[in-house]
DNA sequence: TATTGACTTCAAGTATACTTGAAGTATTAA
DNA sequence: TTAATACTTCAAGTATACTTGAAGTCAATA
């Protein structure tokens, strides 16, 4: 079986030890194996540290990823939780995308704003109202 | 000149009282008018709170925000400035649309595997592995 | 054998962004 | 005039997610 030692998962990752030592701490990273005091990793820890990135760069709170992992366990029990928790999330991140699409015109046209006015002072002409460029 | 107060301000911009008294103690939001003990607003303020929501909303941390208005306020000194400020945030906007959609699809491929294991579970039949549903 | 290097633990500290609570003030309504 | 309402200040507290520091352990090389 291949393993990887802390180091090896934390480059491969990008998360730093202290994450992946505070990962384990709370439960969301289990069953490493502590070995003559060292950790020792799995592919499968791989895949779950990969799973809670996921869920992390979408910003679900730590505790909602906790409970996911914890209905998977007890997957039969948990199945409408888990498809809840899922679907909501769908939603979360749909919700997201659409919200920073709006902002991002607003700071397209902000930059084209302060791009006219850089021009302006640079030529030494009258700097441009904000209605000047976007009205 | 239309005025607002605190109570009119949160409840349209959705920030809580706390909030808009903190951006005031940080400097974020500036010259409104305390008369006879109350904090008086204006459209203006209203304006700027708009753009601190867009900034915020597009995880623009506070200082950066606070940067912003500063460089604002010395538009000829700072403009470049301003305009390297904005440009990096526009493509931050753009980096966190494509992994938010990225991980969009993730978390889509889950949602459906876990509706086919409610299903296989309602139904009493052998629960499906994720290769059998994605793969 | 000693020292180096890479790990270990555990408590305390940090960063960001607010929120809460206690005590006070001003305006209006009874 | 008293009581209710709606604000006010300011310090301290909270939530989330880590990070840091000090002191110790283990295996391998000098």
């Amino acid at each position: 079986m291949i393993t990887y030692t802390i180091k090896e998962v934390s480059e491969k990752t990008g998360l730093p030890h202290s994450t992946l030592r505070y990962y384990e701490d709370i439960g969301l990273l289990k069953d490493v194996i502590h070995e003559k005091n060292k950790r020792i990793y799995t592919d499968e820890h791989l895949r779950r540290i990969e799973g809670i990135l996921c869920f992390k760069n979408t910003n679900l709170p730590i505790k909602k990823i906790l409970e996911f992992y914890r209905y998977e366990e007890n997957l039969e029990e948990a199945i409408n939780d888990i498809v809840e928790l899922m679907e909501t999330h769908e939603i979360s991140i749909v919700n997201q995308i659409s919200t920073l699409q709006h902002h991002l015109e607003h700071i397209q046209q902000k930059v084209s704003y302060y791009n006219k006015v850089k021009e302006s002072l640079e030529n030494n002409i009258p700097i441009p109202t904000w209605d000047d460029v976007i009205g």
